[in-house]
Order: structure tokens, then sequence, then C-alpha cells
DNA sequence: ATACATTCGGGTAATTTGGGAT
DNA sequence: GTTGTCCAAATTACCCGAATGT
């Protein structure tokens, strides 16, 4: 095991409301309400403003992707 | 911060059933069938919304576009 | 410290969903 | 068998002024 990983976590990046808004196709306020209702998962700066897991988002979009040819996904 | 600046991976472009219909001049709860029915993929929003990959739908387009003179394409 | 884009909040339209009947 | 419409409920989009981020 190296030194750096014993005493450090590893580094998560961080996306933005109008960041993860992009991937969705969707209002950026619209991913605060998915914040607010627990849906994703969210950390907020000192200033109160939310950022977002790119693993989570990334886990998310392929969770709920569904190609042409596959039955409608329901889970 | 810049839009450029989301990220890494390629962007991919999605469209909503409100668009995706305006392009085949049908009902968006027509698109919203194709997706059940397999035809074509589809992302879901969190709050169950569908989005539609751009690239697939004008495949589609293409696909289905006859000239005149040709025989209607049936596969 | 200045400038500018983004993200708070709230409120109110517009869109989408799913089911059912035609 | 596919498409269009009606309905109610849920989700999302746009409006504002003020605060935060870079």
């Amino acid at each position: 095991m190296t030194i750096a990983a014993a005493s450090h976590q590893v580094e998560e990046h961080l996306l933005t409301p109008g960041e993860v808004a992009t991937l969705f196709r969707v209002d950026p306020k619209t991913v605060t309400r998915w914040a607010t209702a627990g849906r994703i998962g969210s950390i907020r700066t000192p200033g109160g403003h939310r950022r977002f897991r790119e693993s989570e988002v990334q886990h998310l979009l392929s969770q709920l992707t569904t190609e042409a040819g596959e039955p409608a996904r329901v889970e």
C-alpha cells in the first residue's frame, strides 16, 4: 500500500447543477429538486450551492438508459 | 463556468418527447409508444420523463425516408 | 475590488406520464 | 395494429430578485 493511499480518501469529481442538467437535458432547477426529493445525493458548498458526485450521476444515467430493441425497463 | 467545461466525455445531445414528435409530425404520445415498444432507445430522468438521443432520431428519420421512384423500404 | 455567469429561493405556466375509451 | 384524443396527477420549464462562485 502506498503512503498516499493510506492517508487520503479518494477524491471524487464533483459536478455543478448546470452540468448535471446538461447530461439529462433538464433545467438546472430540476436537478435541485431531485436533490431535495432525495433522488440524488448532493454536497453543499459553504455558501449553500449544491455539487453532485460524477460517479453517482453516471450510474444513474446508465441505470435509466434503455437501448432500442430492448424491452422497456421496469425496476 | 463555461458550458464546455462540463465534461471530458462525449456529450450526447438529447431531445424531449415533444421535439421528437415535431420531427415526425406525430403526437408526443406516439413517441412514447415507440419507446415502450423498444423501437427507439430512451433515457429516463429520475422523475420518469423520457429523453431521446438526437443521433438515433436522425438515423431513424433517414431510414424511413424514401425517394420518389424508389420502392418503399420494408424491414 | 469589478465583472459576469451560475445557483440559490419562491411562484406560476407548460409538458409529460399513464390509463382508458374510441 | 397503429395513431389521436380525453383525463388527472406528477414532473418539468420559465419568471423574478438576491446571493454565491470564479
